[in-house]
DNA sequence: CCGGCCACTTAGGACCCCGTTC
DNA sequence: GAACGGGGTCCTAAGTGGCCGG
């Protein structure tokens, strides 16, 4: 994608790892291209497979069969899975199945025909045990293992890209196993296979050091592109994707990418009040097809939905996004809980998260999908005349570079910085500011719908947080009793103790936060939809430190923000 | 236009490690 | 010194969206 002109010519003045030369003084390439100069060492390969001792055998039937290497490798799969719960699952038993034949001998195809008589149990069991020694391991074992992963990140693990050294995100090449796709995915329980050197393209520059393909092996093409980020690539043989090896989040290029999304979200904020306009206007439209993108945009605007585009039928789990929505997923009330016109949402979204939402929209929006939906069945498309492509388009014509997904950056960032004004207040003590910011934060993973698991343990450690709170009230009591009492006696000045208080303060700011992060994800949105900038910003007006906010890596991958950035930054 | 291919960002969960607490 | 618990890292799946050729 080509740099938006209109940028500010400032960049980015953070420094790299190995050089103190701000970017902005190094020289910018011509469109498209990525870097002059590339070198590294190539993917780091699992390690090979490791045959089932004598001891451990795999039964048929109640018959002990020793299995060819490739079939024995296939059931170890399985067998380590055996305690998770979607071993029992129909489509995953019968797709492991089928792939599983397609590595066994004549012989054993022949033998082996039902599942339902095969016993993993020792194989299983020596997994367990296996996994058992490795968490009993000595300090000295541990230490020992450490410093071998970590002579491979040092060799492995850093590439040269022009003059800079940087850490890749992804060094190592996937390991074979059994797909495990999330919610209902078709493929689930296919043999994922092992890649070989010969299925990988290396991409680096031609007068690099090429990287040596292991021993009695090559690779499958040398590649020399320079518009392009990776610096190796493999096709999977589930879906038929590729796999990329690229830099880290700390990167220059990765840094540099961010920016620049955030700077297009920006330059959304500056228009988006006349896109709004233009939309509402499309609501009247007399084509239907403007309508419905009108719908969608007021969607994707209001609501931080995903484009949505279009899936291969059977190829994975079914899941939608604004544009692929379908009948089934909305439910139109004229009236609900004292508001009108309230869209119902339920639907499963990216990793089949489910999105579940009760809007009140405009009369406008309200009466169009009421149209979209006559005379249609719930599998239909809500949006007939509509895909992702139609709608990136008008958008590109509204603003260069402008796409739906630059909404949900925009939304989100600005959302922060509203809700950072709203809620925090410098009067606060540091811990009430980080829970203000929190809340800030889950706000917008509130609208982006970001979701997680409730920690198994919740109910424990709530518990055990509210049973110290507790015992530090009871502290404190028994401190200003104490206090009134020496008062009496001796008239002695000053107030209870502030450190205690302070503490059952910090406590229970701790028990709301945790409480309302229950099944909210911070992560994703701070990774990646808030401009960096807006936090920075906040603490240095907040005078909280930056380590509060983000974690050393965290740091790393904002470096160029944290430099750039003043008290006075507005998104 | 449309489908396939490609490159890149976004995503939740598993797992690991380390400090704290009993 | 074991158990716990929570943050951080790792892993890789699942999205978005551009481009190209028919």
């Amino acid at each position: 994608r080509k740099r938006p002109k209109d940028e500010p010519l400032d960049g980015p003045s953070y420094t790299s790892s190995t050089s103190s030369a701000p970017v902005w003084e190094e020289e910018k390439y011509e469109d498209g291209v990525k870097w002059r100069f590339l070198e590294h060492k190539g993917p780091y390969f699992p390690p090979e497979y490791q045959p089932l001792p004598d001891n451990v055998q795999f039964y048929y039937n109640g018959k002990a069969v020793k299995l060819s290497l490739a079939a024995e490798e296939v059931a170890v799969f399985f067998a380590q899975m055996l305690d998770h719960e979607y071993t029992t699952k129909k489509v995953f038993r019968e797709n492991f199945f089928k792939d599983w034949r397609k590595e066994m001998t004549h012989d054993e195809r022949s033998l082996i025909k039902d599942l339902d008589k095969c016993d993993f149990g020792e194989i299983h069991a020596m997994h367990k045990a296996k996994v058992e020694a490795r968490k009993n391991m000595s300090k000295e074992e541990k230490l020992a293992l450490k410093e071998a992963n970590q002579k491979i990140i040092d060799e492995f693990g850093y590439c040269l890209l022009d003059h800079h050294k940087e850490r890749i995100g992804n060094f190592k090449i996937e390991p074979p196993g059994l797909f495990r796709g999330r919610g209902e995915h078709p493929k689930q329980g296919m043999l994922k296979k092992r890649i070989q050197p010969e299925d990988v393209i290396i991409n680096c520059s031609k007068n690099s050091c090429i990287p040596a393909a292991p021993p009695g092996h090559h690779w499958k093409e040398i590649r020399c592109d320079n518009t392009v980020t990776w610096l190796a690539s493999w096709t999977e043989n589930i879906q038929g994707s590729i796999k990329y090896i690229m830099l880290n989040a700390n990167s220059k290029l990765k840094g540099e990418k961010d920016w620049e999304k955030y700077e297009i979200a920006r330059k959304l904020k500056s228009c988006v009040e006349g896109i709004r306009s233009q939309y509402h206007q499309d609501l009247k439209s007399k084509q239907m097809g403007t309508r419905q993108r009108a719908v969608a945009l007021y969607f994707i605007d209001k609501l931080a939905l995903r484009a949505g585009n279009e899936k291969e039928e059977g190829e994975t789990a079914d899941t939608v996004g604004c544009c692929s929505l379908r009948v089934e997923h909305i439910t139109l009330h004229e009236q609900l809980d004292g508001n009108e016109c309230v869209v119902e949402f339920d639907f499963l979204g990216k990793d089949s998260i489910r999105y579940y939402n009760k809007v009140p929209v405009i009369r406008k929006v309200f009466k169009n999908l009421k149209l979209f939906m006559e005379n249609k069945e719930p599998g239909d498309d809500m949006f007939d005349r509509l895909n992702t492509n139609m709608l990136n388009k008008h958008l590109s014509s509204l603003m260069m570079g402008l796409t739906a997904k630059v909404f949900r950056t925009y939304n989100a960032s600005i959302t922060l910085q509203q809700q950072l004004r709203e809620l925090s207040n410098k009067s606060e003590n540091q811990a009430e500011k980080l829970l203000s910011y929190n809340r800030a934060n889950r706000a917008v993973a509130i609208l982006c719908n970001h979701q997680r698991a409730p920690p198994k343990t919740f109910e424990q450690s709530m518990a055990t947080l509210q049973a110290k709170i507790d015992a530090r009230k009871e502290q404190l009591a028994l401190a200003k009793s104490e206090l009134k009492q020496a008062k009496k006696e001796a008239k002695a000045k000053g107030s209870s103790d502030p450190k205690l208080e302070e503490q059952l303060l910090k406590l229970e700011v701790q028990a709301t936060d945790r409480e309302e992060n229950k099944q909210i994800a911070l992560g994703t949105s701070k990774l990646n939809y808030l401009d960096p900038r807006i936090s920075v910003a906040w603490c240095k007006n907040m005078e909280v430190p930056l380590e509060k906010i983000y974690n050393k890596s965290q740091r790393d991958k904002f470096a160029w923000a944290i430099d750039m950035t003043e008290a006075d930054f507005e998104f």
